[in-house]
RNA sequence: GGUGCGUUAGCAAAUCGGUUAUGCCCCGGAUUGCAAAUCCGGUUAGCCCAGUUCGACUCUGGGACGCACCUCCA
């Protein structure tokens, strides 16, 4: 039995999908007017898991994560830099794709834009207005009326009383309620029509929040089984996403809530306005995308993750004994667990379904991989690759990985195979001194040489 | 100020009321011409105080420290 962490019930319960079989689940995407940083990668790569994992376990899973391609942040950039919102917006949605996909992280079923939603957003406010929990101020915003709303602070644990206490920010004019929020903005003189559309409330945009609402009701119904994102967005979004549901349902919007930790640098949350942040590019011009994705994984999706070089160098040295257990073995194909009964499978699956626990997964492949060392079992080895591809992991050919290297512009595979045929003809002429220079030799230069009965192999270091 | 989460060996990171986590590092042995890789074995834990218990890293209470949210944020 699956047992998901509910932020809703802030306790693990027993996973029950409202379709038997079935599972639907929204992940707050990204907001696209800059690159991804790493912790973006994190959610990606986390719901990924959680993605692969339903599957594996034999459900049918709808996976949506959405795309905001219009808010303040995006029109403030296009403008800086003199471009339309769609070039802008599209730019980032490549780059986004080109990142995920590196990482290997599979696409979502839907990933839909919030500018082909409006529709959806206005019909929302307008159920919201009838229930008397929106209304239009002065300037032409259109609010939700946070206190008409029974059950606000619900996710996040915040009474509106807590919250006013904390509030350290100027109540924007026109709200009859400072913790009210923005349903539809007004359209100012000096925006683009591009950013403007009509609505019975006169010209405007959605804000944030209205966005998941309408695009998760849209996709996957009124009600579904799980919601997902960053544990930043718990509040206000994911509290206000809750307001707006099922104000406009009036029905339970999600079953389970779920937030993955932060990535931290110095003990501090990776952020843009903190301006510590990597880029997922950056960090992939020094690491193997699998490296990270590995280093993702190997912690659990609700703690910290401190980012650091000898973090990430610890992670690839760890995903490098597990490459070298397959390398041999020789190549063992792709095939997928098949039997969930095996002592490791057994063990594996218990812990992704205690709360998607991968850290003690991987913790399995590792006694897997000691097995493999010391038996040098096929089967073995296929199991090891299998359990591991469930986690999108290990898919690579070993050799492939263990002599790949990462923007390096040292040796080429014929030099080394020269100097490692040098080097043969050294030791058989028991030259051993020459043999072990031409090793050091190659040792500076990144290049690690292991003897074995079949001959001599190399790896990067 | 309010709310929530965390504090595990040199580093990273899980589980668990009593039995080897796991990876890297370190030490010893096997193997090797020597290494590397691998195997076998070992060293290094549970922020502090009090309580519950036959027994607590694991439960309860208090404290310290750290982080996050309360503003856009994954």
């Amino acid at each position: 039995m699956l047992k998901i962490y509910n932020t809703l019930a802030r306790d693990k319960q027993d996973f029950q999908p409202l379709i038997p079989n079935t599972v639907r689940m929204y992940v707050c995407g990204m907001t696209v007017y800059d690159l991804c940083h790493l912790g973006h990668a994190r959610v990606m790569v986390v719901f990924d898991m959680v993605y692969r994992w339903f599957k594996a376990s034999g459900y049918d899973i709808t996976y949506v994560r959405n795309i905001t391609d219009i808010d303040d942040k995006i029109i403030k950039r296009a403008a800086q830099n003199g471009e339309s919102i769609h070039a802008l917006t599209q730019r980032f949605i490549d780059a986004m794709h080109e990142d995920a996909d590196a990482l290997g992280v599979q696409r979502p079923d839907h990933e839909p834009r919030a500018t082909q939603y409006v529709q959806q957003m206005l019909d929302m406010i307008a159920k919201l207005e009838a229930h008397g929990l929106a209304y239009q101020s002065e300037d032409g915003d259109v609010n939700y009326a946070v206190r008409k709303f029974e059950g606000y602070g619900k996710l996040s644990g915040k009474s509106l009383e807590d919250l006013r206490a904390g509030e350290r920010v100027d109540v924007a004019e026109g709200k009859h309620d400072p913790l009210d929020f923005v349903l539809w903005k007004h359209a100012k003189p000096d925006e683009a029509a591009e950013v403007q559309w009509d609505s019975k409330w006169g010209k405007g945009r959605p804000g944030w929040h209205i966005e998941c609402s309408a695009m998760g009701s849209d996709l996957l119904g009124e009600r579904f089984d799980i919601h997902g994102g960053g544990a930043d967005l718990q509040f206000p979004h994911h509290e206000n996403e809750i307001a707006q549901s099922e104000g406009a349902h009036q029905c339970q919007y999600v079953n389970y809530w779920m937030h993955n930790g932060f990535v931290n640098v110095d003990k501090e949350k990776m952020s843009k306005s903190l301006g510590n942040f990597f880029t997922i590019r950056e960090v992939l011009k020094k690491y193997d995308a699998e490296v990270v994705r590995f280093f993702i994984l190997r912690a659990h999706y609700r703690s910290p993750l401190n980012y650091s070089d000898a973090h990430l160098d610890d992670a690839k040295g760890a995903l490098t004994r597990l490459y070298t257990a397959l390398k041999t073995t020789g190549e063992v194909g792709s095939a997928k667990v098949g039997d969930w009964n095996e002592a490791y499978a057994q063990r594996f699956k218990a812990a992704m379904d205690d709360d998607f626990n991968t850290p003690e997964a991987v913790a399995v492949l590792f006694d897997l991989a000691n097995e493999v060392n010391r038996t040098q079992s096929p089967a073995s080895a296929a199991q090891l690759k299998a359990l591991a591809g469930v986690l999108g992991l290990l898919q690579r050919d070993a050799q492939v990985f263990l002599q790949g290297g990462v923007g390096e512009d040292g040796l080429d595979d014929a030099a080394i195979a020269a100097q490692i045929a040098a080097r043969v003809a050294a030791k058989s002429a028991k030259d051993y001194a020459e043999a072990d220079r031409i090793r050091k030799a190659l040792l500076a230069d990144g290049i690690v040489l292991e003897d074995t009965a079949a001959g001599t192999s190399w790896r990067r270091a």
